[in-house]
RNA sequence: UCCCCGCAUCGAGAU
């Protein structure tokens, strides 16, 4: 029994659904009773292959056999609702779980604001911050970088910043990803003045910025055809001991490409490997686009055999 | 049983 019951943890564990789900199979046939932790690993098994509405069914499971549902079952499987576009679900079972079952989290919030975003719903979205405040649970600096992050894609950038100011009369403080949010928020909607004034603020706040945090300056002012200065940011970071990861080389040689510099792009191809930042498909697509663009096909071509030498398969 | 600490569940970047 405890064999079963600890294999079935273990395979969870190493991420073997599959197996995991036909071991638990095997063992309810043989009349093993699960645990609480082959609960959990159950929970795990169906959200993490998509089936979260099973996972639902887990838990009365749990409740059945007496045990009590953590905050952290749930959570993982409101975020598997999330995932899989039933924000709605998620929202029902949020308002459903009974105070008695399980006391919710600032993470279960979180999560639900979040697949709100998602799903473009930045009105009931931002309502949640209220709910949860009044089921005491706080909003924290990841309820508003979530919230920061959805208006920003929409567009919203003012009232993002109109957050920022919210956050702060809370007293929470500002980290490298909340400003992440805004900075990338900005630069994406063209306005890399503001990004880098955000930018700057932050290292007056004596917040180190990071490599996502440079990648999106980066990126912001390849979109403004300002590559030059990019490509001045990538050494700056380097000097500041910060390597650029193969986002921030991809972010630049596409900037390069759809600027006609196609063959530049090809010099930073190389120098990223020289540094030995694996390349992704996604680098290569970029390169490989920008490369017929200007009737490089040879190059391309080269590239494509690159990518096929190195085990990648083309798409 | 209690405490502490880790590990799991929420947030920003590329075609």
């Amino acid at each position: 029994g405890s064999s079963c019951n600890f294999l079935v943890q273990a395979l969870a564990k190493s991420q073997k659904y599959e197996l995991t789900l036909k071991v638990y199979n095997r063992m309810t046939h043989l009349a093993i009773l699960p645990t609480f932790l082959s609960f959990s690993a159950l929970v795990d098994c169906f959200v993490h292959t998509h089936k979260p509405q099973f996972a639902i069914g887990v838990v009365g499971l749990i409740l059945k056999r007496g045990y009590s549902v953590s905050v952290y079952i749930v959570n993982v499987i409101l975020k598997g609702l999330c995932q899989i576009g039933e924000v709605f679900k998620a929202m029902e079972l949020l308002h459903d779980l009974d105070r008695n079952v399980v006391l919710l989290d600032t993470v279960s919030f979180n999560t639900l604001i979040k697949g709100l975003c998602k799903a473009k719903k930045l009105e009931q979205a931002l309502n949640l911050r209220f709910e949860m405040d009044s089921a005491n649970c706080c909003p924290n600096v990841v309820t508003y970088t979530i919230l920061m992050d959805g208006l920003c894609k929409e567009g919203r950038v003012d009232e993002a910043m109109g957050l920022l100011d919210e956050m702060r009369m809370k007293g929470l403080d500002v980290d490298v990803v909340a400003y992440g949010a805004l900075i990338s928020g900005f630069c994406r909607n063209g306005d890399v003045d503001r990004g880098i004034k955000l930018f700057n603020e932050m290292l007056g706040k004596g917040i180190s910025p990071n490599v996502v945090t440079y990648t999106c300056v980066m990126n912001g002012l390849c979109k403004m055809g300002k590559w030059k200065e990019a490509t001045a940011m990538l050494n700056a970071m380097t000097d500041c001991g910060i390597r650029p990861d193969v986002v921030t080389y991809t972010g630049l040689i596409d900037g390069l490409c759809k600027d006609g510099r196609a063959t530049k792009a090809m010099e930073l191809l190389n120098l990223m490997i020289e540094k030995s930042e694996e390349p992704s498909n996604i680098t290569y697509n970029a390169l490989i686009n920008g490369l017929c663009k200007e009737g490089l096909v040879i190059d391309a071509l080269k590239i494509l055999e690159m990518m096929m030498a190195k085990g990648k398969k083309p798409d």
